[in-house]
DNA sequence: CAGCTTGCTGACCCGCTGGTCATTAACTAT
DNA sequence: ATAGTTAATGACCAGCGGGTCAGCAAGCTG
């Protein structure tokens, strides 16, 4: 008795052949990366992946939109939410953030947009929208918070969250490129980071909000 | 009268058409850049493209080893031979370095290698060897200076002497994929950052070396 | 000026891959 | 059962682009 040759699973489809591209593509990045590999990946002809994503540049999108949308939200709103200091947020729940980063999928989704991005214009305007920007509101905001109750002194750092952010990226690319020949552990070096920033900003103790006693 | 169809050119031919090939890549990424390209840009033939270089993996290769090795050179020998203090140095002739990166041919090599590193391992290693293991070394000797000198307080800074570069790399990355949505001062984000870390780490007021008077 | 070397050209080749579509077969409703 | 619907297949095509090479002409050399 023979087995059916396929099966119709037209709901699951797309989640499985966006999860297999982002397999390829983290293997071989975009451009390299052929649409038949995927659909063999993902157990599914060439043919069926066409009826689900126009082109390869619309699979493209869908697997970038699908990593990172969910993402950073958790963050967004734990900012928000949170009962902790400025100075507490920053070395505990932000800290574990950041420090799953650079093995998540994220990596590969940033390694993309430095690579792809600047050939799909709408795509990153939608990261920045859905991404940088809400993220760094976010972090200015506790930034910001954290001198209003008088934890940190006044700094540039505002205008900068991205400072906060910067050794992540180090650490995403130092793991694709040179992990074998250094490796780097990428914990320890976002702990220091976030050591030092935070003793570069907190307020000289005895100092409290308004400066005048 | 006719002009010479063509002049022979021996010498030159194999810088030009690497500069040719910095700029297509720069615009297309490598993969999506055609050697044809490449030709037309630098007034040449396909045909003599390929009496130069081999293949066009190999044309990536000398574009990178061009851009690379000149650059970091000027910055280890600067802090072997800079009479100043660490501090000093970090604030002036460092900051000064890092500044020009962003806007340099720096820029486009390291969106390359993000990008196609991974499937060059041997660039990769060369790059490695020359660029980033000669000026880990060097930050780090400048750092240990510092703390000799009693400028530096300890810290773990010395370990990771990436956190001092990591703001580049932000700054390159936000540069090629951001700029239009959200300029970014990238000189007064790389101030900022050397400001923060050089007061995290420089030892408080009274304190000398070796702490005892 | 003639003859020779070789830097240089450009038409050509061919493998590869994004995308199509006629056909098939897994399901569904009756 | 059986007829109808549509998810899924896979053979196919077109054109693109890396790489080749036979021939051409720039510019020595005597």
């Amino acid at each position: 008795m023979p087995q059916p040759r396929f099966q119709r699973r037209k709901e699951e489809r797309p989640a499985e052949i966006t999860q297999a591209a982002l397999e390829a593509f983290a293997e071989h990045g975009y451009a390299a990366t052929r649409v038949d590999d995927v659909a063999k990946r993902a157990g599914v002809s060439k043919g069926l992946l066409y009826l689900y994503f126009k082109t390869k540049e619309e699979l493209f999108k869908a697997v970038i939109r699908g990593v990172v949308v969910p993402r950073i939200d958790a963050l967004k709103t734990a900012i928000a939410d949170t009962e902790l200091s400025a100075d507490e947020f920053l070395q505990g729940p932000f800290l574990d953030f950041i420090r799953k980063l650079p093995d998540s999928p994220a990596r590969i989704v940033v390694r993309l947009l430095i690579a792809e991005g600047h050939k799909h214009p709408d795509l990153t305007a939608y990261y920045f929208d859905q991404v940088i920007s809400g993220g760094m509101d976010a972090l200015r905001q506790l930034i910001d918070r954290g001198v209003r109750h008088g934890e940190f002194r006044q700094s540039s750092l505002g205008e900068f969250p991205q400072l906060l952010v910067a050794p992540v990226l180090m650490s995403i690319i130092w793991k694709t490129l040179f992990q074998k020949h250094y490796p780097l552990d990428t914990d320890k070096l976002l702990q220091t980071h976030i050591d030092l920033i935070l003793r570069a900003i907190k307020s000289p103790p005895g100092d409290t909000a308004g400066g005048a006693t």
